[in-house]
DNA sequence: GGCGAACATAAGTTGACACTTTAGGAAGTA
DNA sequence: TACTTCCTAAAGTGTCAACTTATGTTCGCC
């Protein structure tokens, strides 16, 4: 997860993650929506790979990249967890309290 | 989001926010679980603030800090968009595929 | 084999950032 | 007021990461 995590911390990098997400391109193609130079976005694109938030498949010359979302899995993961037992620890937090409630009354 | 992000790529400040995340805990308190130092936390508590991530509270001498899970919201929502979108564009995609086949057969 | 196209890798620069030590500010206590 | 505690702010340092230009490397084509 923290791979991905750094990975998608990176704006160049999200917006490769959107543009390759519905269809394969070529790091041509991506590089070509940015302003940055090629070797930039190879290093990106590098990094996302090794996040596993992309799948790389050649073709001839060229490289084609498409997003791989069980790579944010994790992630995910993560983050419904953090809402789901912090919601719990409210709960029991409450009910708690109603107890406590309950033996001074 | 994109605050949220930078702030949770940091591996102590996700452990912050755990420790956080079901009670209200000082700086003093939130420092003794790490090695660093004092002000090492606080800036990261000052980062997490800012993204909108903890809460803080003056009581006394004291600064009580707790997870605000809303701040994850955005990003939550971002990810999860991903995976329905890309859902959504595999469908289309299978559904083109399906019409032309009709058409040929 | 030679050549061009499409990328990746290497090497170097610059800015950001996680940390440190030092200093300052606000609240409680004698 | 003086003193302590708790914490943040300021200033400096080393490391990492995003970028650049320059140099491979791999493939298709003549």
């Amino acid at each position: 997860m923290e791979a991905a995590l750094k990975a998608i911390a990176e704006p160049n990098r999200r917006r490769i993650l959107t543009l390759v997400r519905d269809e394969e391109l070529s790091a041509g193609e991506i590089a070509g929506h940015f302003d940055v130079t090629g070797p930039a976005i190879s290093q990106h694109l590098k990094v996302l790979k090794g996040a596993g938030l992309v799948s790389e498949r050649r073709n001839g010359t060229r490289r084609l990249y498409q997003a791989r979302p069980e790579g944010l899995y994790d992630l995910k993961a993560f983050l419904e967890g953090f809402w789901d037992e912090r919601l719990d620890a409210l709960k029991r937090e409450a009910e708690r309290k109603e107890a406590k409630r309950g033996r001074n009354s």
